[in-house]
DNA sequence: CATACTGTTCGTATTTTTGCGAACAAAGGT
DNA sequence: ACCTTTGTTCGCAAAAATACGAACAGTATG
């Protein structure tokens, strides 16, 4: 029962980003948006086997963990990384993963 | 509704391996032993502060997960890190991630 | 052999995740 | 104004994850 509040705290961290990227829907708008800069929702619809409703929670869940943002153009909706919190992902697992 | 087999299938395998990352408990134990060779399972469970089953569950995912193997030594368990499939993990999320 | 120690499995309860269709809301085009 | 397009939210159901204590199994030690 040690274990100190700043490597909990970490660790929990990096258990929640790893959740994050848990379901491959998630993995696959992730990817997308490493690569492209932005994209549509409908983009990721005719793409994806899944109904709307369940892609739009798995955005959903990501828009939670801070990961992308949403931003209304017009009747659609582009989604981007929000690059600050992808680069704290990257940092945790290269450090956790030492990489 | 298009997604390749191949990128769906690696998508999936990233998922998977982020879903065993995705506990504080799993983390802990992963990152012990990416450090130190090898741990018996009451080191951890003097370190965490879950019930014994609890942290046996844990184990046996990442068992399940090919991560870590257990040796048997005497009354105790050897738990160590499956460096090969470690390995795999660093390897796909350097890709995924880009780092 | 009896007892202690270590760790798994079982049974159970609770919570969370996942998924879908239907209903809803906002914006654009006609 | 009306309809289409786009995407979210709601309500629900099913499945999976999490956690615990109790019971169990194996090994070692007295």
């Amino acid at each position: 029962m040690k274990v100190t509040k700043e490597v909990s705290f970490k660790n929990e961290k990096i258990a929640r980003y790893a959740r994050a990227l848990s379901h491959p829907v998630r993995i696959f708008v992730l990817d997308l948006l490493s690569n492209q800069a932005c994209c549509y929702s409908g983009d990721l619809s005719d793409e994806l086997p899944v109904a709307k409703s369940t892609l739009s929670q798995h955005l959903k869940e990501l828009k939670a963990a801070g990961l992308i943002q949403g931003e209304i153009e017009g009747p659609k909706i582009k989604y981007c990384l929000v690059r600050e919190r992808w680069e704290e992902v990257q940092d945790m697992f290269k450090e956790f993963l030492r990489i």
